[in-house]
DNA sequence: TTACGTATTGAGATTTTGTCTCAATAGCCG
DNA sequence: CGGCTATTGAGACAAAATCTCAATACGTAA
């Protein structure tokens, strides 16, 4: 099984906090550590369904909101309506690249953004935590408007890259 | 009259797009232009019905959206539900920095982030456009868990700095 | 291992936020 | 001024998330 160590933490912070260790709490773990990109709750519940799994609407939204405390899911908005969730690994921040054109996201991470996160905290008094950056743009595909047929190879979406 | 420059920007914007220049459209630009931080649709709509104006909430929503594709005013979701407006100055893009403590807001402006954002962008073959830089962290009153009476000042929020 | 107290869940109602509809109104242009 | 049509208003509608409360199941202690 993957992702023991982030499991071993889950359940730290269940326990740490008081909060009971449920069927439907380790269930959600699996998926949104199944899942790869970013996923809405709404898909979050139908992927569970469609495993056969009966869960309720209320419980994945309350859930979610408990992973996103224990510091193992991140809710973001990157789309125009609703929130949209990813799975975190230990210490890994990253940021996105949206594209204004087709929509795709490119994770990136940048120890720049950490320095300067650090910088402008110092500033302004503050003890930092966390940020969140977003680059909207246009994806090399995009920006040429009309790509010629064949041309661009099709790379895959949603990988992640370094700075 | 304040906002000449902007309010003649908005203007240019509408005739340039064969846009009508209605009374709604100029309440909303002097609304938003009146107000000093950020706020929601809602309470723009509360705060012009206040001032004896008739007008309706889908006329809002709306032209907020116009206001933000004339690039003068930005959306931005800085609490957990709604957007939140905000007017903007020609060419000033600035970030926000969001105190997990009390919810204050202080804005900056990091030229380090514009070169971050260019540098990134290079390196992903992406053309870019603007971007969103949230911090959140805990300010100097709110680090101090408990703060001592009449010790800490109580400096205006959201002011503007530059970093 | 069982029994108990209580956190958690499920199903659907409800709230919140924003969009859509379409007849009435009012800019803009000749 | 008069006509064409973008825009508005009022409320219906849709989407997303939260709330309610009885039923369930986790954790603890005997």
């Amino acid at each position: 099984m993957m992702n023991v160590r982030e499991k071993e933490q889950f359940l730290g912070f269940l326990r740490d906090r008081g909060q009971r260790v449920t069927g439907e709490r380790l269930a959600l773990f699996d998926e949104i550590f199944s899942q790869h990109g970013h996923i809405d709750a709404e898909e979050l519940l139908a992927a569970m369904r469609a495993r056969g799994l009966k869960i309720s609407r209320a419980t994945v939204y309350r859930n979610l909101d408990l992973l996103v405390e224990s510091g193992l899911a991140r809710k973001s908005r990157l789309g125009s309506r609703g929130f949209l969730y990813e799975h975190m690994h230990a210490g890994q921040q990253h940021d996105h690249l949206v594209c204004a054109g087709c929509g795709r996201v490119v994770e990136f991470v940048s120890p720049g953004i950490v320095a300067l996160q650090a910088e402008i905290c110092r500033a302004h008094g503050f003890v930092p935590a966390r940020h969140t950056l977003q680059i909207a743009g246009l994806c090399n595909r995009c920006a040429e408007e009309a790509v010629p047929d064949g041309l661009a190879s099709a790379p895959a979406p949603g990988r992640m890259a370094h700075v």
